[in-house]
DNA sequence: CGCGCATCTGACAACGTTGTCCAGGCTCTA
DNA sequence: TAGAGCCTGGACAACGTTGTCAGATGCGCG
């Protein structure tokens, strides 16, 4: 007769401390397996006797409840997955700490992973999110085809996307505005009296990239100034890439008298570039960042609040999974220009 | 006679879209329950046929595995943990990426959260990550007693802390040379003639803190500085207090011509200070940041690898994971002084 | 034609928890 | 003191998956 009361000790070693279930700590106070669920759980219907009993087994045994066997049972698990680009990247930190605090306020744990920009490791990324069950799912959209969720949105997986809009579904979404922030980035260079502005810009496929890209060519419009292609440069933004970039517009016959940097990552580097020259050039940036006023000049740029996305996101993700489903919403933050000085330098001619 | 066959379609609505389970697949596909599973697994034994069939039921479905349930079968979750002190701080986001990475080379996901540098919220944040059963735990500890983890270890859970040592159980560490790169710093100050020296950390019950503290002590003691009380600032690390303490230190009959600054939001504020004085004042700053080397004049810092330390901390996590416990370690990792220019200005006696 | 063997498949239990439901003991009142 | 009702505690099934094991099927060979 086989002895089916306790898992055989003869297990080969695949689960590492043998943990403590309920049914021991039950065993060890001398109670039913129910009445240490209660105790965990705080469920009324105890005796202060009882409960100190079982209080005291847990402690002597070391208990701590699997929640995976809960999740199991319940069907929530109280925690929410966070899909970014890079966790490095500072743009990103104040992002996903700000959904961590708001994930805080519900009880629920953040579970978040990089996709460096890669569509297939996004994807990868979400799904395997999925399959922990998580409740929701922030994501920062690398790829521009997001269909792949659609079972799962259908399944109850709550789903916000921000900094970018989701690729061919129909989703709850949080941008800044990045068309205004950058036509009005430009604006501010032309209003200081230059015509001749370069634009360095992240690929196209990338939406923030391209949408600061309209924003650039609606300013230059607006002041009926037409573009030369080479005042523009739209590819990866890795150093080498952008200094060259801003090299090229630089020189020649008729070189850019102010630049527009499409991201934190591209201002790092032109800035860089124009601090090795003597003829000042004017700058703004796209993203604000540390000590960007203890430069000299201080550096204009168009702020976006990172914080805000991801709370409004969240608090979103959060609003879908309390009050039941809402119409999928477009939520666009607005961003502000900050000018320190780069920015109101007048061409030099 | 009640039905048992299937789940009961009169459950409240707890759950949100009733997911597909493989009882469905199996059902759809005219096979067993483990046949599915063998499948999902792509375990052998299966032919070509019965697969075709199955991985259609699985599409039209929209089936995924209910990784709960898996976990709580297998035992293990391929998740780690990392509680750290804040996501948004920027010398953590290359830490917590290089964690990611290795995890991610080991097929593990990562589920993170920030303790606020409180302990009790380090506590909560680690024991709910044990409850959730990760394989492991890489912590950077915010409180100085870690013995709550013991019952967690003794059960299994590989545990790492990085940063700054943990309190009161033995375990792997991986950190800073905190005392080596200060002294440095610190003699660096000294060689190019300072004597009055100010030091502004953090508080020392933060090992880091205390550390870098011991350092600077000791490169003023070697060259036979003593130290005035003055000349410290050990607090709270916030804007307001911190450019209280600098400006306590530059005025007065005998002012400090130097200040050490003890980690990266102190050299902010630091630098924001300096800035608004004539007399120039020699800087050397514990942590690297983007752009030191563009301000006026460059800042020379003692920069530690943030990533590295994430990297191997991440690393020793697996080694225990995968070959079984080995005896704790410390590891120091050094640092390294960079030298720009804010730190060679002599003395303005 | 029958037997053995290899291959494929499925029934069943178990993982650790929670929800349901019932039993037993107690108190309170008539 | 008996009956009703309440309070406490426990037995049992179920959550969705995987490991074990045995049954079914088909094939080759004697």
């Amino acid at each position: 007769m086989p002895d089916t009361t306790r898992r055989a000790d003869s297990l080969p070693g695949n689960r590492y401390g043998n943990r403590p279930t309920m049914k021991d700590v039950a065993a060890r106070a001398g109670v039913g397996l129910k009445t240490v669920s209660r105790v965990v759980n705080g469920e009324p219907g105890v005796t202060p006797d009882t409960e100190r009993r079982v209080q005291e087994a847990i402690e002597a045994l070391g208990f701590r409840r699997n929640d995976s066997a809960r999740v199991l049972r319940k069907g929530r698990t109280a925690s929410i997955g966070l899909v970014l680009e890079d966790l490095a990247d500072p743009f990103y930190g104040p992002l996903s700490r700000a959904v961590e605090e708001v994930a805080r306020a519900h009880g629920a744990l953040l579970i978040n992973g990089s996709s460096a920009e890669d569509p297939e490791r996004e994807q990868e990324l979400a799904l395997a999110l999925c399959a922990r069950r998580v409740d929701g799912l922030v994501v920062i959209p690398a790829g521009d085809d997001h269909r792949y969720l659609e079972p799962e949105i259908r399944a109850g997986v709550a789903t916000v996307f921000v900094d970018r809009p989701a690729g061919r579904i129909d989703a709850d979404v949080v941008l800044s505005d990045n068309y205004g922030g950058a036509r009005d980035g430009v604006a501010h260079l032309i209003a200081h009296g230059h015509r001749r502005i370069g634009f360095i810009g992240d690929m196209p496929r990338i939406h923030t990239a391209a949408e600061r890209l309209r924003g650039y060519r609606a300013a230059m419009e607006d002041a009926g100034i037409p573009v030369e292609d080479e005042w523009m440069s739209l590819g990866a933004t890795n150093p080498e890439r952008v200094r060259r970039a801003a090299e090229e517009m630089l020189s020649g016959p008729a070189p850019v008298t102010a630049i527009f940097a499409g991201n934190n990552r591209v201002t790092v580097t032109v800035i860089r570039v124009l601090a090795e020259r003597t003829r000042p050039v004017a700058f703004v940036g796209f993203d604000d960042f540390e000590l960007a006023d203890l430069l000299q000049p201080g550096v204009t740029v168009v702020a976006q609040d990172a914080a805000a996305l991801g709370r409004t996101a969240a608090e979103r993700l959060f609003r879908q999974l309390d009050g039941g489903l809402v119409a999928p919403e477009r939520v666009e933050l607005p961003t502000r220009l900050i000018t320190r000085g780069s920015g109101e330098l007048p061409p030099a001619d």
